[in-house]
This record gives structure tokens, C-alpha cells and sequence, in this order.
DNA sequence: CATGAATGAGCTTTCATTCAT
DNA sequence: TATGAATGAAAGCTCATTCAT
């Protein structure tokens, strides 16, 4: 566990994929059942089905795998939450903000059993490059635009998009990682969205 | 990292209560420096000044260590917001949540170093027992309290107390694992306190 | 664990003579119920109820403790046989044969707890001193008296001696050790002294 | 010293089986050179020539290894008294007890060395599994089958079949662990059939 | 490319023993 | 004398990584 590095090489067949697939799978599936401590390079093999060998042909070293998953993660929120944005992009800004959260919290719903997974990348957060937060600018963006258009919506200062940004991702993962029945409640999606709504407003 | 259990032996010697101190203390600063890497009992029995036997005459594994520092850390915001909550009682809701979100603040500011710490706290938050949710429920009461007098203030369904204490705790939190300068901006602060008054507003 | 040494101090007054027999005795018994893993210093001092600095106040080191403990059980079967010997001293061959298999085996059934101790005895009999032997020289001895008044019992060579006070201990102890109901059949105690009456006839 | 177990992986290829048996073999010539305490998992490793890990790729821990080598030794004597029975099936009885006595006699003449081992086997029996009691089985049946069709050879009742095994076990074993001249006298073994013969006469 | 045996640094933990109080 | 906090050598074991096959 040192240098975290990349990737080795860059796989072009389509056996080589499937085999960095099924690597990152593994240890996304390892780490959901047993937590960080269970995460082993041979159980990640193992579950896999290849030789410990080839994890290293693919992989510098197990940090390359963990960082591999985050970002996978972390790009499939963002690919939901992007793909959210442009299709409401004309709405009014209500269902927009509607949209997004409820993309949010389908997401964490649907990765609840992720959870420890969610916190260990919190834990991980440090050290992890910033692309992780293309995201907030994003959101915050979007707030510009619309204040920009509709006068009821208040311009945000940077404090005032990084309160927002943060208060709705902070609250969606304290639900997941606390295991919370609230994540399964329509209202908690409302109250979400009452939040944001109440908070941007002029 | 198994059964984190409590604490071997209650020490009843001045010299012993601060062995027990100097662990708990090393433990933290190392978490800070080198995170959970780094966290060894043998480097804990080196910083702390006393011998790995030392280390074990007071906590059976390691665990227990990070567990009391923990422990510590949330017991010292807890007692700091408490107070805070003791000291405003009479008044307006507005004085309280202000001087609750700066008391949250102050804190955050001063355990800005231990960033690691509470990031790595996030991230086993499971497993951990209930009390860490204690805090939640205080402010959650408080605000029920509130609006049984204010009519402006809105009554809270559990699902609206989940989203606004998470809310505040989640930015906080985000604000000091992605080491913010916005924790120093004081906007900060009032943006936070925004984000609640307009929530709880009928 | 090293140079097992005999004691520290011969203690004089009651008081450390019943210090002596608690750590003894308490080594005895953690012996029993959890064998030879089980027997720590500290476990030893507190089952005793007495400080470890005690403990060393009157033994060198653990294995003295130990040593002390097989010589008393050692000296308990030694002194029960001689007993058994001299009481029965002028009764015929085949009386005292009786006798003493009576009181080797009745001795095993109330030691039968205790074959986690004989066993280790027996593991640690190299390296024990000489002593242990004794019993063995003095039934042979016994058999050679009688052969000088008794011709129908044949006269033992060194080897014929061996082979049968070897043989009853060594049958009794892999009774205990293999903690065999046998031993509970009055039939066992009948059997050896067949084995030992056949022997010893010419 | 705890969950026994087995091994950990079947080895397939030539070069496994090379380590195994080394690792077995150190663990053997350390028993017997220093005795249980200087077995340690570093030293066997050294011994065998091998790396730590290496040892745990065979064995889940330190006490499989021990218990390897129990049972290859029992294998080993029980491998020579079977084909000893085998090839004087149809001799007179005197001529079985003979060549059976002088098999276990020259096995333990060839092993004298491994007494260490010997005697902790002995003190480690028990938690061993029964099988090491097939032996003792087997001679008892022996000794039925003659006492069928020679009327001289009284049947023997559990009890007695119980006396003559360990009689005889427990005689060359304790020749063993005390180191006893008496192994190399050729009388030991005439007064072992001696023993026998005189024991299962009618 | 795939395999998996081998490596060994380094970790957690135990426990006999000492010695200041 | 009695205490028990402190010590630290040493043990068992794990696991990321390498490399001969």
C-alpha cells in the first residue's frame, strides 16, 4: 500500500477487460460483505477467478484496484446526475431540483448496500485526486444559471454553493452509511428538495 | 480490528491515568500525521512515551484505542453544543440556532487537524453503538420544543429532523475532510444558519 | 523459562507457608481445567489471591512453581505406596500385590482430573531430576524380597524389574491419560494384578 | 495452541511436496534437540530451508504441523506391526508375540531419539483423534482370534485386553522417555514376551 | 499471458520478570 | 514484605508482491 499509481497497462482486448472487470467487481463485492479488513489481494483473486498473477499484470498494486472502483463509483453518480441535468435543462428550476434529488437518492438506494464501501471512500477522500468534486461545481453552476434567469432564485456566493452542494450529499450518505430506514421514506426525498428550495430562494 | 470491547483496567494511580492519556493522545496524533496507515501499536507505545506492554496493560487491542478516541472526540463536541444549547434555552430561536451553528464551527476550526480522525470515524461510524446518535435527537427536541411556541416554526416529522441535523453535521464534516477555506470564511457560518431558518420556517 | 532453580527462600513462618501452598495449589488447578496454555504467572498470582511480586517472592521463576507441584504429587503416590507396603509387610506375596495395585489405581481415580498434570509430568519427566525413579527401585526391591523367601517367585534381573514396575505405571497412567472407564472397573485393578502375580511366578 | 485443522492446501506439484516434508522433518529434529519450547514457527521455517509464509502456505498454523508429525510417526509403528501380524498370520501364537514384541522394540530402538516427541505425543494425546487407538484394536483382536482355536490362550474381556496393550505400550514407552539402558538389552525383549505370554495363558 | 509457490517485512499480542513505591 | 505498573523480547501469523515455470 504505497504509491497508488494508475494502471499498468492499458488492456485492448476484450478478454483483458473482462478480466479488469471481474478484479474491480470482486473487490467491490469483498468489501460490501466483509469490510476493508477482508480485502485481501489472494480473496480478490480468488473471487475473481484468476491467479493472483494476473490481478499484478493488470494492477501496480491494491491501492490501483481500490481507486479504480472509487472512481467508478464516483462516475456513475456523476454520469446519473449529468444525464439528470440535461434532461431537464429547460424545466422550470423546481423540477429540476426535484430530478436530481430523486436521481440521488435512487442511487443511494439502490447502492445502500454499498455502504461501507461509501465510507471508506469518505475515509480514502484524502489523498484521492480532486475530480471528485466536478460534481459540486456542477450543482453550483447550475444554481448560477437559473439565478441568472429566474430573480426569485438568489445568486450563490462560493459559501453559499459549497453550504448547499454539501448539505445535500453530506445528508444523502449519513443515510446511507447509517443504515437509515428514512432512505426508504418518499418523504425524505421531499424534505430534501423543500431544503434546497427554501435555502436558494432570494 | 475484531472485538473492540473497552478498556483491560481501571486505573486507579495518577501515573496510570496519565499513561492511559498519553496512549490515547499519541493514537490521535499519529492518526492526524500519517492516518490509519500509520497507526501501529508500536508507534502508539513510542509516541506515547511507555513500552508496548504499557499499551496492553490498559487496552486489550488496539481497537479499543481507536474506539476511546473516538469516544473522547464525540463526548467533547457533545458537551461543547450541549452547553451551548444550556446557555441560550431562553432564547430566541434564531440566538440558539446561531450560537449552535457557531459552536459546531469553533469546533471544526480547532479539530480542523484532525481531519483524518473524523474522516476515518465517518467510515466506521458502523459498528460503533447508538450513542454518537445522541446529539442528533438533542437537536431534533430542540427544535420540537420550538415550535410548539413559535408558530413560525414548523413541527418536524422525523423523516424533515433526519434531513436538518444531518444537513448541518454533513457540511461540517465535508468542510473539514475536503479541508476547506471555507471554514474560515464567515459566510460560512451565516450561510449554515440560513440553510436552518429557512428549513424550519412554517 | 530457563534455569529452573529450586526456591528462592525457604519460607519459615505460616503465614508464607500458606502462600506457598496457594500458588502451588493454584498452579495445580488452572493445570486441570485449561492446561499448560492456560498456566500464566498472572493467572497463577491471582487465583492464589496473591500479588505477582508474591509469586516471586518465593519462586525464582514459573518453572520452579511447576517443578514444585510434580514433586508434591510425586511424593503423594510415593508416600501412599510406601504406606501401603509397610502395612502390609508380613502378609504374603499376593496380598501386597493386591495392595498396592488397589492403591496405585485408587490414587488414579481420585487424580483422575488431574491427567492433563500426569501427562505434562510425563512430557517434562526429561530434565527432572532422578528422584522419580525411586518408586520404581523400591517395588523391585519388594519383589527381590520376597523371591528370597518364596521360591515359587523367581528372583528379577534388572531387566525383568523394569519391565514390570514399568509396566503398571505405565498402564494406569495411559488409563488416566486416555481418561478410560476401565479404570472405574473392578475388574481393571483384577486383571493387573494377574498381569503382575503371572509375571513374577518362576 | 489452538484449532488443530489440517492443511491448507493440497500441493500438486513436486516441489510442494519437497516443502512439506521439510517442514515436517525440521519440526521433528527441533522436538528432539531442544525439546517444545525451542519449537518455534521461525526455527522450523529456518531449518527447512524455507521462508515463514512458506509454512503458512501448507500449514493454517503451528499445531497442524505438530500434529503432522504425530501421525506420521503413529503411521509409521503401526505400519510395521500391521505387516509384522501379516507375515506370521499362521505361526503359533508364541512366534506372533515374539516378532511383534521385537518390531515394537527395534521401532523404538531406531526412534530413541525422538523421545522428546514421544513423550508429548503422550502428553498431547489427549485431543488427538482416536485413531491412534486402532492399534491397540488390532491387537486385542489378535489375541481373540488365538484364544479361538488354542485352548491355552484364554479370551480376553475388554479390561484384560485393555491391561496386555498397554502394558506393553506404556513399558517401551517409558524405556523411551527415560532413556533406559534397558532398550539395548536383548533380555528387555524376552521379558516382554515373558509378560505376555504369562498374561494370556488360562 | 497465466499461474501460484515463495518471500519476508512487519504486524498484533503475550507474558515472564523487574523494581519503584 | 507486598504490590502491581512497567518492561520488552519474542512469538505466531498475515499478506502485498515477485518471479520461475
Amino acid at each position: 500500500m504505497q504509491q497508488p499509481a494508475q494502471m499498468r497497462k492499458k488492456p485492448r482486448q476484450a478478454r483483458s477487460d473482462a478480466t479488469v472487470e471481474a478484479i474491480v467487481e470482486a473487490a467491490a463485492l469483498i468489501l460490501e460483505n466483509d469490510g476493508e479488513a477482508g480485502l485481501t489481494t489472494a480473496r480478490i483473486a480468488e473471487r475473481a477467478g484468476v491467479s493472483i498473477g494476473s490481478v499484478y499484470q493488470y494492477f501496480p498494486n491494491k491501492d490501483a484496484i481500490v481507486l479504480t472502483l472509487f472512481r467508478q463509483e464516483r462516475e456513475a453518480v456523476a454520469a446519473t446526475i449529468t444525464q439528470t441535468l440535461a434532461d431537464f435543462e429547460a424545466l422550470p428550476i423546481e423540477a429540476v431540483i426535484e430530478a436530481t434529488i430523486a436521481a440521488f437518492v435512487a442511487y443511494a438506494r439502490a447502492n445502500r448496500k454499498r455502504r461501507r464501501l461509501i465510507a471508506l471512500a469518505l475515509a480514502l477522500s484524502i489523498g484521492l485526486d480532486d475530480r471528485g468534486f466536478e460534481l459540486h461545481d456542477q450543482i453550483g453552476a447550475l444554481v448560477a444559471k437559473f439565478s441568472q434567469h429566474d430573480p426569485s432564485v438568489r445568486p450563490l456566493s462560493p459559501a453559499a454553493a459549497f453550504v448547499i452542494t454539501r448539505a445535500i450529499i453530506g445528508t444523502i450518505r449519513l443515510a446511507i452509511v447509517e443504515n437509515a430506514d428514512v432512505l426508504d421514506d418518499p418523504e425524505f426525498e421531499a424534505e430534501l428538495c423543500r431544503l434546497v428550495n427554501g435555502y436558494i430562494r432570494a
